[in-house]
DNA sequence: GAGTTTGAAACT
DNA sequence: CAGTTTCAAACTC
């Protein structure tokens, strides 16, 4: 709503004159009071500093009239300091101006109404952003479109840079003398014409170079409402505005946080810890074998190749020591729904790699740690023979899957905790550079992480903040210790109703 | 630099 | 929403 920064306004002239980059506008208003869009400086949303205006109050000492005016203006137009020229988010190689003086991945968002310019003078708000004009546009008698022999005159040969030049050759465009299309008289909109004759049928006409306005404008569809940060990169950038300079590369707050490393560490440690457990529960196991059996089979029901794809999406070969990831699942089918034992997974429906990858792990620890009291890994995976049974079965792969799922919270909940912390320093850098409005906090986030009580999952509840200095050989002490027979009453871990980080 | 032209913004 | 007026920048001389 304060549109305290600089150039968020498409006027090149604030920044360009004869191309080159030029210090803020000194506006000359006299009877706007420099408080209306007439003002360059206002519709800016700067101060008038160092201005000719008469009788300003753009400035700190009249901030309150200031302040009426903008509400006032946004209330005729919510977008009125919204930058008027939008990257387009569709950016092709049609949009792109063949003359090489400029590229026009943008376009005016509500485009020019010029009707004597031919939209070939500085009047002209696309031309004056040096784009060209789009649908959005109402002008009449436009020359400012791609292929426009008009157009072209201004910019071609030695007079790229010559103001004077372009002046002249846009004047003679204007008046016909350039270009041999003859619609320079004509009274009416010749974009009209044009589009009237794409929609209808007389595409050879000559005069349908406007063709080529069109394409563009078709490969630059109405540009959602761009940011709403008040400045404009594309506009800041000027005239010789590059794609490069409109992209906006997205990273993530954990980017520097995750390291390949850390994941190996995790999952090696989860299965460390499902190990554990089933060593633990290692006696109970024998005592129900038959209908662990029964178990079993309907364990391995599912087909074989879709969890070895979902392990290979996953690309975490090296997570685990490898001994039976890959090698187990010969002779095995995927996990069938009531196996899981509380996941509500409906049947035919993906489940995500990393679940995938995750419970193929854990089948394997089961089974591993079935045949092997002492928890080692890499022998007799996929023994079937040696399976846990009954009971203990049940309560095993309940126990390892509750500890994995819990320790896999708590890791996810110290990332949290560390992209906040980059967050709010991102917030506060971009606080300091958009002014006093009001940055994101960590709501959004903590919405997320508590907003999912409907649903039905492991980590739809209990989500705990684990203290950033917890070390992880305290949380798997932590873990160990609670004791629980099956993963729905994960929510008995430790559950805290203020659930949000307040790093 | 004065005067004119132009089109967006503001107004009716 | 269309027509008119106001305004300041762009332009011409």
């Amino acid at each position: 709503m304060k549109p305290e920064s600089p150039k968020s306004r498409p006027r090149l002239n604030a920044e360009l004159k004869d191309g080159t980059p030029k210090k803020q506008k000194q506006c000359n208003c006299k009877h706007s009071r420099c408080l209306k869009l007439y003002c360059e400086c206002f519709a800016s949303g700067t101060y008038c500093d160092g201005c000719n205006c008469v009788n300003c109050y753009n400035n700190v000492e009249n901030e309150a009239a200031r302040r009426e005016a903008v509400e006032a203006t946004l209330e005729r137009n919510p977008n009125a300091f919204r930058p008027k020229i939008a990257s387009s988010p569709h950016g092709t190689r049609d949009s792109r101006e063949e003359t090489g003086e400029g590229l026009v991945f943008v376009k005016h968002n509500k485009g020019c109404h010029c009707k004597k310019s031919g939209c070939l003078k500085k009047y002209c708000e696309c031309f004056q952003a040096n784009i060209l004009c789009s649908e959005n546009c109402k002008c009449m008698d436009c020359k400012n479109f791609e292929g426009s022999e008009e157009r072209q005159a201004l910019f071609h040969g030695d007079h790229g840079n010559n103001m004077a030049y372009i002046q002249q050759a846009a004047n003679a465009a204007i008046t016909g003398a350039i270009g041999s299309s003859g619609y320079a008289s004509l009274p009416v909109s010749r974009k009209r014409k044009g589009q009237e004759l794409f929609f209808g049928q007389t595409v050879k006409d000559p005069s349908f170079h406007r063709l080529g306005h069109f394409q563009q404008a078709s490969h630059i569809r109405p540009a959602a409402p761009s940011s709403p940060l008040p400045s404009n990169p594309v506009t800041r950038a000027g005239i010789t505005t590059t794609l490069g300079s409109s992209k906006i590369t997205y990273r993530s707050l954990l980017s520097d946080i995750i390291q390949s490393q850390d994941l190996k560490e995790l999952c090696s440690v989860l299965v460390v810890l499902s190990g554990e457990a089933a060593k633990t529960l290692s006696d109970q196991r024998n005592s129900m074998k038959k209908r662990v059996e029964d178990q079993r089979d309907t364990f391995l029901a599912s087909s074989t190749q879709e969890r070895l794809q979902s392990q290979k999406e996953f690309d975490a070969d090296k997570i685990v020591s490898n001994d039976c990831s890959s090698t187990n699942h010969a002779d095995e089918g995927g996990p069938d729904d009531s196996s899981l034992d509380g996941v509500d997974m409906p049947k035919g429906r993906p489940m995500s790699p990393g679940t995938l990858a995750l419970m193929c792990d854990e089948q394997d620890t089961i089974f591993m740690a079935a045949a092997s009291p002492n928890g080692l890994m890499g022998h007799a995976c996929n023994s079937s023979s040696q399976l846990p049974c009954g009971q203990g079965m049940t309560e095993a792969y309940a126990e390892q899957e509750r500890i994995v799922l819990s320790k896999f919270r708590d890791c996810l909940n110290r990332l949290i905790t560390f992209g906040e912390i980059k967050e709010t320093k991102c917030s506060s850098s971009a606080r300091t550079e958009l002014g006093n409005e009001k940055g994101p906090s960590s709501k959004g986030l903590a919405n997320t992480r508590t907003g999912t009580g409907s649903q039905q999952g492991p980590f739809s509840n209990g989500v705990v903040k684990v203290p950033a200095t917890a070390k992880p050989a305290q949380m798997v002490t932590s873990i160990v210790a609670t004791s629980s027979s099956d993963l729905r009453k994960i929510p008995s871990l430790p559950q805290n109703g203020d659930n949000k980080l307040k790093s």
